[in-house]
DNA sequence: CTACGACTTCAAGCCAAGTTGAGGTCAAGG
DNA sequence: CCTTGACCTCAACTTGGCTTGAAGTCGTAG
């Protein structure tokens, strides 16, 4: 297992050395080594790296992120928690389509105000549902 | 056009009044009127908070969404930049779907790790494609 | 008329997720 | 051998999105 330097880390992956550090320091990634004091990571850091940013675009905190990792960086949860986490996430995509087509129906409609289009105010109350 | 008492307004859309006065203070609401020192909303900013929520769980900042109303709280946004916010946002629904499949693949495949199945790795990298 | 409860202002505090800056260390190239 | 540049540590700062607390003001019910 060959480490990489956090300069090559970082130019691999987008991530800036200085986030690579704070990410480290919150216990959501790991170096295995130090040259000198350069820290040196594993392989499965990018592959983490890659998850981390699809987490967060996915909405996720850094911690609950951390929660998917079993030590050693490699995805690990209980089935059910996936599963759970899955249903969330369809559920706030769901949300996000409600949204795109608001979007855009909003852009389309002729209404001189889209309070008086009953299409979209029905998007609305569609969207209104999910939040009490 | 009867107005709505701050209380009412955080009652009926469940927005707390700290978060209903900062909102204001930041300009993404307006109240109407006063009654002693009670603000007083018009019916269209419940319609606004319906937006605002929406538009926050789409990943939407608050200043971003402040840019979608025009002046009196009507969404107000030129075609083109609501079709591109529109684009924007299928773009995510995309990424969301990857994570929620990779979820789902991941509670369910067999392989003693992930990083050594050949399904996971290509959710992986269609992921990574979209940061660079 | 008085007390109550829900509002008011304003300043300060809090959390997440980093970034920035000062001062230090190190390995590699010339 | 010495400089250079990228890293290091640690603390402080920043931004976004609020919440909390102290001290004050109303309008309504009793």
């Amino acid at each position: 297992m060959k480490l990489i330097d956090i300069g090559e880390v970082s130019a691999r992956s987008g991530v800036p050395p200085s986030t690579l550090r704070y990410y480290e320091e919150i216990g959501l990634i790991q170096s295995l080594a130090r040259t000198g004091l350069r820290r040196q990571f594993g392989p499965q850091t990018l592959v983490q790296l890659s998850l981390i940013a699809l987490g967060k675009t996915a909405g996720f905190s850094l911690s609950e992120i951390a929660g998917m990792f079993g030590r050693g960086g490699a995805p690990d949860l209980p089935r059910e928690g996936l599963h759970a986490r899955a249903d969330a996430l369809e559920g706030q995509i769901r949300q996000l389509s409600t949204l795109a087509k608001a979007l855009r129906h909003v852009a389309d409609c002729p209404a001189p105000t889209h309070l008086e289009c009953q299409k979209f105010q029905r998007l609305l109350r569609v969207a209104g549902r999910r939040q009490g």
